[in-house]
DNA sequence: ATCAATACGTTATAGCATAACATCGCCGCA
DNA sequence: TGCGGCGATGTTATGCTATAACGTATTGAT
């Protein structure tokens, strides 16, 4: 399970409570899933969320899963990743692979390099279903 | 320009109209984007828009592009392509640049060999600005 | 003490997408 | 000719996702 992980210590009260709730959880969650789960914590209006959220991206502690509208904690237990992240995502049961691949990034970079694109970030999904789900099946 | 594409002959009205937006304009469009272009043609409501986007990406006529809620017609005029795409996405004009990498394809395809992975689909878009907007700044 | 920077709380609103239901037109087939 | 299936259409209502705009509170440095 995802319950062990370290969290920061330098967090807000809303950015502990938001990255708790998706280290505990087995699958992403929308903005509003999180809001749901910490209106018990006081939690009332979306933007507190999603001001969390900001934040737990831009450090990498979280990551934003464009083609679900719904974010996923680091797999990453310390040293969030640098660089292009690929991020596998099962239908049947919703859990999410992170890993990189430094030939994509190289491949990405070169064809940058030639038609003189500059990167901001890029955002690789792949969705399908995972080998536990389709042994299950 | 994007005006001269050649169009199948067996769409719909809605989707003729849908396409031949996508067609014309220089950036992505949002579907409601699309349906105040398509206002004049009688177009009301939401749905109509989302059901003729729905087979034109079907057939691969046009492509939703997931990091942005939008939607732009295939830069492959006639035949569309096979496998993998990857689109460049220029924050500065919304130009959209779609291109293909086999070795990329081969890379998540052994990727999810080795991990027992079935893809359905992928996604990869690259946020940034091109060559042009650059030199222009 | 003052000030700037950052986080927080609240209400309202904007933007994206689908559910549910009725209707229409086309085509194949008795 | 009439029936039946099927896909596209039209309409209303609703739900989900995200941000604008405002004010307050906390922190931390000078
Ligand atoms: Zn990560
Ligand atoms: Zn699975
Ligand atoms: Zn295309
Ligand atoms: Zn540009």
């Amino acid at each position: 399970m995802a319950h062990d992980h370290a969290m920061p210590t330098d967090l807000t009260r809303n950015q502990g409570l938001v990255l708790g709730a998706l280290n505990h959880a087995p699958a992403p969650l929308s903005a509003y899933d999180i809001l749901d789960l910490l209106r018990s914590e006081g939690l009332r209006a979306p933007l507190q969320i999603y001001r969390a959220l900001d934040k737990l991206v831009e450090r990498g502690l979280a990551h934003r899963l464009e083609s679900l509208n719904a974010f996923v904690a680091c797999a990453d237990e310390h040293c969030h990743r640098k660089g292009l992240i690929a991020f596998a995502i099962c239908e049947g049961c919703g859990k999410v692979d992170e890993f990189a691949d430094p030939v994509i990034e190289e491949r990405l970079g070169n064809w940058a390099r030639e038609t003189g694109f500059k990167t901001e970030r890029t955002t690789m999904e792949i969705r399908g279903r995972c080998a536990e789900c389709l042994k299950a099946a």
